[in-house]
DNA sequence: AGCACGCCGACT
DNA sequence: GTCGGCGTGCTC
């Protein structure tokens, strides 16, 4: 007797025992898919994670469905580092396979409906329900659940079809179905009765009468004799210029046959155009640096000013990986910002750069997927989001994690909630390869791992070509309202330094923070603001569509014109976001060009694309926008950067507020002057004594980070002191409330003061479900481990109790 | 997490 | 009297 342990993609820390025959343990391997029956009816893909010939006991086990994959389509080093994430972020390894694998690769049973066979049924028997399923089953012979239920519109199906199970109409039936469909490139060829020399002219007459037909096959001749590749049929065609029923008729007729060959979709066809810029003076340093740096430490952290050239140097590193043979993987916080720097690596590798990020199809997905598993030429660097790190790589000879303090970097929502960065230092280290992490603003975390020693630490300090730094001034809004001196949001200093960068030809990008900030509706005669129905915030405007939105649920409503709470017509929209930016610019700068740069804007596919190209094309001129500003974009020609409000970034109630708000603001400016001649920025501010707000204008990240990191210290928070956060959710307030307040009871018997709260979120209600938090200080001298462990035991005790088992726990380890 | 089983209120 | 609400418990 043979057995399998499998994992399963559901949060359950377990593996799963199925019995297997003798062939079959020989055959499946570690990493390969197999369908199996779970619980009563579904059917789902597992990973086999080890062969065995031990019996489980307690219980019977099934047998296997089927077996998916031929070989492995997941590494041994994955699952070793799955296995990682899984301890490390506290989830279950099948939430990891999960998040990583492409959705194509893990289907589930779908139930199919069909008549039964050679039945004759009395129609008069049948409800009207019933009656539409059947007729439905007569045109289409199987029919998908959900179709079922579009047929009958509604939502409860599964009732009628019981009955109609029970009185032996129909039967179900669980099918998987591939969801892959690879793209198939169709190619022509000569039948093989054609193909001698001699039958050629007999073949050219048979078709004097069809000159169309001929003129095809004139052109496969020409085509043939130019180049011995395969022919394409759409290539045939466009060159004969006939249509695709003429070359149909050719092959019916069996002159011609037709083939299809796997095409890859995800294929970069142009070459690498030019070489790796030569790296100037400063960036060569940098470069001999990250060497020997290497030579001691498997991390190293570049912190490289905006606009020093940290690509080429990147560039230089992938290059050299390349050569040995490697594979590259280049992390990125948000793909889809940044197509200008996948063009750039595309201009130096050409078509060994495959781009991997989850809001590609499944389909090209899975094809980045093989291609990193055959170790292909044409996945040879990788470009990705974080999801990227779970490819199937062998042979991985370097890491780059660029923006390395981006926050999206880390996964909140579903588990696993893991940092991208650190798992891919973790993912480093199993593959025996190094890792460079860049960025201009270093997170506090890796920018003292590095001072500490624990990373190699390199600095670039000069702007590429020499170009100076932005000259940053900070603008007083308190004290220009008070002399009358704005004008909506504007400060006469912005508005004159406006003018004069336009004046010039040059652009003007004016950032504006949205976050904790939006532009509310509130009735200016009771004073109240629509809520969200189904979370605790207000709603917000929008208004390009004039709606009213949750950012939270995505409820919306159409913009009301009477308060609903008094009845008056005195709704007024507060706060102000991008749109009402832009609106106040329209007036104020009526002759010049003006785009708005939010997710509003962004939606389509293409929209971004399109505001960066009429960027770059100085079809803009000024362009007002949310935090997506500050990512990566290159432009030659800004002269100005106005920052509208600094303040509402500085008073973020989180521990990372003034980090967060140093990085942000330099980002920013780092988008002004790029040219020789020096960019200015302005920032208005109510609180121009800010420190951090100081250290942004004189560029000083060595100060900001000496007195964040002594804060840090102070106040117990990472990277000193590691962050668990507990958070608790039901619909029933009460219910959260005594489960929080036990689990946090639970905890301090153990840990003390370390433990903080429960407190309800700032957002304590979201889509209908009440949030309490934990957090919890782990010091640096308490063992990790044993931490987890502990809370994993309080977690067991809580479920056991009645009252909370519909209470869901989510843990987020260094939840920042 | 799904998903089926099972026990109580509002309709034919 | 049924339909269908969602509490409870299990999945190899």
């Amino acid at each position: 007797m043979f057995f399998v342990d499998v994992i399963l993609p559901i949060p359950l820390n377990q593996t799963f025992t199925y019995a297997i025959n003798k062939d079959e343990a020989a055959f499946l391997k570690p990493g390969m898919r197999v369908a199996v029956p779970f619980g009563k009816t579904k059917i789902y893909t597992a990973i086999v994670y080890q062969v065995h010939d031990q019996a489980p006991s307690g219980y019977e086990t099934k047998s296997i469905d089927h077996i998916l994959d031929r070989v492995p389509i997941i590494t041994n080093v994955q699952l070793k580092h799955w296995k990682w994430m899984a301890s490390y972020y506290m989830c279950s390894v099948g939430e990891v396979v999960r998040a990583a694998l492409p959705s194509a690769f893990l289907l589930e049973s779908e139930t199919i409906v069909k008549l039964v066979a050679n039945k004759t049924i009395d129609q008069e028997t049948l409800t009207d329900d019933e009656f539409l399923v059947y007729e439905a089953l007569l045109q289409q012979s199987s029919i998908h659940i959900n179709g079922i239920r579009s047929i009958l519109d509604r939502k409860n199906v599964v009732s009628v079809i019981q009955k109609m199970i029970d009185k032996e109409i129909v039967e179900i039936e669980e099918t998987i179905y591939e969801k892959y469909t690879p793209k198939l490139k169709r190619y022509i060829k000569l039948a093989p009765e054609h193909a001698a020399e001699s039958e050629l002219k007999a073949l050219l007459e048979s078709l004097s009468r069809a000159p169309k037909q001929r003129e095809i096959l004139m052109t496969y001749f020409t085509l043939k004799s130019q180049s011995p590749k395969p022919i394409e049929a759409t290539e045939l065609q466009k060159n004969s210029n006939a249509s695709a029923s003429v070359l149909k008729s050719l092959v019916d007729k069996g002159i011609f046959e037709e083939y299809f060959v796997q095409k890859d979709r995800v294929e970069y066809s142009g070459q690498s155009t030019q070489g790796i810029k030569t790296l100037n003076e400063g960036q060569e340093e940098a470069y001999k640096q990250i060497k020997t740096s290497f030579e001691t430490q498997n991390v190293v952290l570049l912190h490289g000013v905006t606009s020093s050239g940290k690509t080429e140097i990147y560039a230089k590193l992938i290059e050299e990986a390349m050569a040995s043979g490697k594979q590259v993987l280049y992390m990125l916080p948000e793909i889809a910002l940044t197509t200008q720097l996948i063009a750039r690596l595309q201009r130096y590798f050409g078509e060994t750069v495959a781009v991997y990020h989850s809001k590609y199809s499944v389909n090209e997905r899975v094809e980045v997927w093989k291609a990193v598993l055959d170790q292909r030429s044409k996945a040879q660097v990788i470009v990705g989001a974080r999801s990227s790190l779970f490819l199937p790589f062998k042979n991985l000879g370097l890491v780059v994690v660029d923006e390395e303090h981006e926050p999206s970097f880390k996964q909140y929502d579903p588990a696993p909630r893991y940092n991208g960065r650190d798992s891919a230092i973790v993912l480093a280290s199993l593959h025996q390869c190094k890792l460079i992490m860049g960025s201009a603003t270093p997170s506090l975390e890796s920018y003292h791992n590095a001072k500490t020693g624990k990373y190699g630490l390199v600095e670039l300090k000069k702007r590429y070509g020499n170009v100076l730094m932005p000259a940053i001034e900070l603008v007083d809004i308190r004290e220009k309202s008070k002399k009358k001196l704005m004008t909506g949001h504007f400060s006469d200093r912005l508005l004159e330094e406006m003018r004069e960068v336009l004046k010039e030809g040059q652009q003007v990008i004016l950032f504006q923070n949205r976050r904790g900030y939006s532009p509310v509706v509130e009735c200016t005669t009771c004073g109240v603001a629509p809520q969200c129905p189904n979370c605790d915030v207000s709603l917000t405007y929008h208004q390009y569509k004039n709606q009213l939105r949750c950012h939270y649920c995505g409820y919306h409503i159409a913009m009301m014109l009477n308060c609903m709470a008094c009845g008056s017509q005195t709704l007024d929209t507060k706060g102000f976001g991008t749109e009402q930016i832009e609106t106040e610019l329209k007036e104020l700068f009526p002759k010049n060009k003006i785009a708005r740069m939010d997710q509003d804007t962004t939606k389509g596919k293409h929209a971004y694309l399109k505001l960066i190209d009429a960027l770059e094309n100085q079809e803009i001129d000024i362009l007002v926008g949310t935090q997506m500003l500050a990512k990566g974009l290159d432009f030659r020609n800004i002269g100005l950067v106005g920052v509208m409000n600094a303040d509402n970034l500085l008073h973020f109630p989180d521990f990372r507020a003034h980090e967060r708000s140093f990085q942000l603001l330099q980002q920013v400016s780092g988008r002004a002057g790029r040219t020789e001649k020096r960019g200015k920025v302005l920032i208005q501010t109510f609180n121009p004594y800010h420190q951090i707000l100081k250290q942004v204008s004189v560029n000083d990240y060595e100060e900001m980070s000496k007195e964040q990191l002594q804060e840090r210290y102070q106040f117990k928070y990472p990277p000193f002191f590691r962050i668990i956060k507990i958070e608790f959710k039901d619909k029933n307030l009460t219910r959260v409330q005594n489960a929080s307040f036990w689990f946090a009871k639970a905890l301090q018997s153990k840990f003390g003061e370390n433990i903080l709260g429960p407190e309800q979120p700032s957002v304590g209600r979201v889509r209908n479900k009440f949030i309490f938090n934990i957090m919890m200080k782990v010091p640096p001298t308490q063992a990790l481990e044993a931490t987890k462990k502990y809370i994993s035991n309080v977690e067991r005790s809580f479920y056991t109790i009645k009252e909370f088992v519909s209470v869901r726990v989510n843990l987020d380890v260094d939840s920042y």
